[in-house]
DNA sequence: CATGAATGAGGATTCATTCAT
DNA sequence: GATGAATGAATCCTCATTCAT
């Protein structure tokens, strides 16, 4: 991914004059992923406007002028996390030229890579708190596990996997990508994270009931 | 295990004269109780001593003669919780009568069976803020990791499982587990939680290659 | 002195049967004592009524069985400072025998000796706060100046001393003592508080227009 | 004086554009000499911030947009009464055209007259507790008393005083001026205080064995 | 648009004091 | 008498939010 919130604005801008906009939008992606930083590394009672608006540059005043309050910026921030992750995995499903076992490792694939680089954060759940956490985790929930059950269907379906509850074990896997998602930090080194992968890929196989061969790039 | 926290007061009075002691320790731990439910639904930074003490209906001061601030108590909780996690474990982990397979069938269970019957709730992960999560959770890796990590060596070398990494496998299950745990709300009603049973157990005696036939009593 | 508070109870228990009264009135002392400490120590506010009981071994309740309130162990200890300084020095005034300026120079090296040996401790000025400051230090005035400013006259009556106001400057000498007797602490080494004791005796002798030849002790 | 925290504003407002800074500054003045008032006539412990922020007219949040504490304000006030006092003593110090007798009592008219028009205080020892007190107090024996030492040897030097212990003798002139300071209210009346004055300069004449001619000008 | 001074609701913590045992 | 659990008034301090410039 890069950067979510950050630098979208390789914007050739699309058409002419959104000079201002650009400016505008700009900052307000600045003060987005400041936050996200932030409450990734302290949490999202923890910080303050000040840390958020200091990061940046600017004065907390003017962190009124983008957002209205510091809820709002939750919102957002998970909305387009949501957003880009859902837009990846919609992309993914669709590819007809894979194998629905290798759609998902690729998707497995993308998810896992999304934190790389990054700091060990506070997740999600960490970050928002109850409200929201209930908004979004059911909205995740909502939009991305039709995904993977529509995906493990299709396998079985096909006959390249063998699972007497789909919808469940959907429900597993989604569970265990949503943590390993912030647990990354766990193989720091090559070797680790190279067996870590194998013992993954070994669980997904075996627990899908598929091939052994399909997809055979490293998934950490 | 019902709650952790409340009612163990099995105490048969030892002696005599420990009424005041009950009594003490009692209220210790419906402030203790109190907190841990407040915490697992609105967080611990949204939890007020007030909220607390206002649930045990005893002023905020009294809050302070049990525990010397609100960090305290999550440590208090923490510790127990833990406690009480590993000792099952352990216990179960010695039972040499059980399979490694079932052992492990066992521990999940009653894992899984520890926060029925509450509300959902964050989980610790999201209680504990960083400071405590950063020891909990490595504490909780460095206690609870090693039994699983023991219990599927054994099935490996007894040839009652198969698996490439012990090890790694280890971690996706207790994170698996871990993840479960906060998620049992999703299953409400009898039919669904039967179903999420069993594509549980597919899952793991894939997962570890064992024999199908362990354990047939309902994870869930 | 030695103890102002403590070890009155040289009683020799005057009648009979006060064996109880001694008990608590012991008791009573100590807490004064542990008080007297602390506020010296600490100053009134940081101390608290926890403080004062665990250093005579007492549970706090028990200081509400001797006392009402913090505010009436300053009074009463206000109350015996003053009333054992007065006793010194009334009965120094009306020693006949020695010439006024030796009773002034009597009176003095007592005051010094009083915080002799105590651990640097702040003064009255400070332990005791606003309302009972008020009444202390007018009361101190209203009882101790008198003595010295008769002293002073009785000096000056007999051609021993020559001043011009008396009376403003016994106010000037007992603000002197009174500072002296918290600083104490400045001449620590054996030399440096012979010279500060011949330098207060010139200044002593000076002001008071006397003669040089009196009272050869040290002052300090 | 006058007010050592109020006025300094004689700012000409050297450019333009300060209008805010000025604005600010004042405020802090503002408050700083409200907390000055406060803690002298309550004490540091006793006053708070409410008290402090009510007195200007402003919410009590508004106090830490210019200090991060209570301890804050006494650290600032005692560095600006100590530079202020000092920067006049200084000065006086300098002036050579003056004898070292006529710069002494300069001095302490000065220092006398600081208080002036103030309410009864306690004065700094009770103001400031332990912690600072002890830094405050040194700084102040560190930095004062050797202006005063110089003083008094430069006196002996020229043969204008006659003192044995010029060292140990300035220390009980400095304890004597300070605790005077604090006690000014002593005498309200004008016939009071011209004896208290002339009292003070026959004490200070002849504890310093000087000529009796010197600074006709009231002390008081 | 940006600023930053001002606000005040909210929350943790302390501790003198009460009172039932 | 002595105890110590319970209380709640009192305070410090934080920080999201508003608004005049």
């Amino acid at each position: 991914m890069g950067g979510v919130f950050v630098a979208s604005d390789i914007s050739g801008n699309e058409k002419g004059g959104t000079k201002k906009e650009g400016r505008k939008e700009r900052r307000r992606k600045e003060l987005l992923s400041a936050a996200w930083e932030l409450f990734g590394e302290k949490g999202f009672d923890a910080t303050t406007i000040d840390d958020i608006t200091q990061g940046v540059g600017v004065s907390h005043g003017t962190f009124y002028v983008y957002f209205s309050s510091k809820e709002e910026v939750l919102q957002q921030l998970g909305q387009e996390l949501l957003e880009d992750m859902l837009a990846f995995a919609r992309d993914m499903l669709s590819r007809k030229e894979f194998s629905p076992q290798e759609r998902l490792f690729r998707m497995v694939k993308h998810l896992l890579a999304f934190h790389e680089g990054q700091e060990f954060r506070m997740d999600l759940h960490n970050i928002i708190h109850r409200k929201m956490h209930d908004r979004l985790v059911e909205e995740g929930r909502r939009l991305f596990l039709p995904l993977v059950i529509s995906l493990l269907r299709e396998g079985v379906a096909s006959g390249q996997m063998h699972l007497s509850h789909p919808e469940e074990t959907a429900v597993f896997l989604v569970m265990l990508l949503a943590e390993l998602e912030h647990s990354m930090d766990l193989w720091k080194d090559a070797a680790s994270r190279q067996r870590a992968g194998k013992a993954l890929r070994e669980l997904l196989i075996r627990t899908l009931g598929g091939e052994d061969h399909v997809f055979p790039e490293p998934l950490l």
